[in-house]
DNA sequence: ATAGATTTAAT
DNA sequence: TTAAATCTA
């Protein structure tokens, strides 16, 4: 008799409620990690993702290693899976971490079905600080707006302690067969584009803890830094958290200890629990607007050329924006983009290309190692204006004031080299000052022209939510 | 007691 | 515009 540990999005040992009530049964524990490209259906990870998850499973198998255990690798349907190894080990027991996306949930409901008699699901908390879905509004229904939310949230904090991980980890007699991690093919081939990323990242529980104990003492300054791009002001530790490979809990408590003021980024660390509460009440909030208005919104067709060019420029970090173009590639180069340059970027794929949220949302969760489904979802809807918590559409940010305003110039010379040689101010808006080099290119659309063609375009929905034929006649008229 | 109206505030 | 808390009949 044995019993499984089920990891998914919670690679770590420390503060792990599944591993340690595995550990405590005292039988024999076997760990084990499914591959599965199946149940996500069209949200399987994307490839920066999965170059991470090559990377933090190692870790977790190391970690286990050098405590008498290792992990278990196998692919397909979890839950199929999952019910076929307990028969083929004989499992009591299988200990989780409960996951919130539609598809865990899915998921974890079809492997209760399925389980051999005998064979029980003990799911745990641990992926956030509070269980989404449990912090209730006055009248015992759900959040929908941040700001009250956290109130809420804030009076159940601290959180429990973090606990240690198990010293030791009891292992069966013999081991159940596993994958090869390396026959997975998680990593890039040809070309080899994650260079940037090993430079810059080191997956698994080490890499977090280490990213925790370099952030810490920048902690209190975190509310005056966070919004500058050129310095290391935040923490890092998104991919580490969307991986679970440090608990919400231990960065909680960890920022308290550290002392000062970190309010602001313990409200961040929230954002990302109400991002999970909300998806938790809008499964589909990845791919369907929040506000129905926003179904009717003209944007421009993708079957387009012109549209789909404008796209890969975007893409590519051309699109003659230096500190868009920035994010674009530093994201590229290191799977990864700071807060405040996602938020400019994002809008401008939005409102001055005016493409559909969701097309840029693809793109991040193929490229963001942190790429997480509520989260990203969230600030992409957030960023339309079509979300439950609105930002209004009509708020257009202006790329160039926000680069000036964060003193980007830095960052724009470290992530575009063609302009590493202009000084502040002309290397916010090259074009402008007529100081544009032949190899970088010219603005896809004026600033001007490009809010005032968003405008016209959320006119039409604003009024009744149904679409007014008149007015996209004109528009299409108008490109 | 509670539905409905009013107020307040929203990254 | 809309959510959430508060007030009111």
């Amino acid at each position: 008799m044995t019993t499984i540990v089920w990891f998914r999005r919670d690679l770590r040992l420390e503060d792990q409620a599944a591993l340690l009530a595995a550990v405590r049964r005292g039988r024999p524990v076997t760990p084990v990690y499914i591959l599965d490209d199946e149940t996500p259906m069209h949200r399987k990870m994307g490839a920066a993702s999965r170059w991470w998850l090559r990377h933090s499973l190692k870790a977790l198998d190391d970690a286990l290693r050098a405590r008498g255990s290792r992990l278990i690798l196998r692919r397909g349907p979890a839950h199929q899976v999952l019910a076929q190894l307990a028969r083929e080990v004989g499992a009591s027991a299988i200990h989780c971490l409960r996951h919130y996306e539609p598809w865990w949930r899915n998921a974890e409901r079809a492997l209760q079905d399925i389980l051999p008699v005998g064979t029980a699901l003990i799911r745990h908390e641990g992926l956030y600080l509070m269980p989404p879905g449990s912090v209730k509004t006055g009248s015992g229904g759900q959040f929908k707006i941040y700001t009250p939310f956290w109130r809420a949230l804030a009076q159940h904090m601290p959180p429990a302690a973090p606990r240690p991980a198990p010293d030791t980890i009891p292992s069966p007699e013999a081991w159940p067969e596993s994958d090869e991690i390396d026959s997975w093919g998680l990593l890039p081939s040809t070309p080899d584009w994650a260079g940037g990323m090993r430079d810059f990242w080191m997956p698994g529980e080490t890499g977090a803890a280490k990213r925790l104990d370099d952030f810490l003492p920048r902690a209190n300054r975190y509310q005056e830094k966070r919004n500058l791009p050129s310095i290391p002001g935040t923490s890092f530790l998104s991919p580490h958290m969307h991986f679970g490979e440090i608990s919400p809990s231990t960065i909680w408590h960890a920022a308290m200890d550290a002392g000062g003021s970190v309010e602001t980024y313990l409200k961040e660390l929230v954002w990302r629990e109400y991002a999970a509460n909300v998806i938790l009440q809008f499964p589909d909030y990845g791919v369907r607007n929040a506000r129905a208005a926003f179904d009717h919104f003209p944007w421009r067709d993708m079957a387009n050329a012109d549209v789909q060019q404008d796209y890969v420029r975007w893409t590519k970090g051309l699109t003659g924006y230096p500190i868009v173009d920035a994010g674009m590639r530093e994201l590229w180069a290191t799977g990864w983009m700071h807060n405040r340059v996602r938020m400019i970027a994002a809008s401008f794929l939005i409102k001055h290309l005016l493409i559909d949220w969701r097309v840029g949302e693809q793109w991040f969760w193929d490229t963001l190692v942190d790429a997480d489904y509520a989260s990203n979802a969230v600030n992409w809807q957030w960023t339309a204006g079509s979300g439950v918590d609105s930002n209004m559409f009509v708020r257009i940010m202006a790329p160039l004031s926000q680069s000036e305003k964060f003193d980007a110039g830095d960052y724009i010379r470290r992530w575009v080299p063609e302009l590493a040689h202009l000084s502040d101010p002309y290397i916010h808006d090259p074009e402008e000052y007529g100081v544009r080099p032949a190899n970088y290119p010219t603005k896809i659309i004026g600033h001007r022209a490009a809010r005032e063609r968003a405008l016209t375009a959320y006119a039409m929905i604003k009024e009744s939510g149904s679409v007014d034929n008149e007015a996209v006649a004109g528009l299409e008229a108008a490109e």
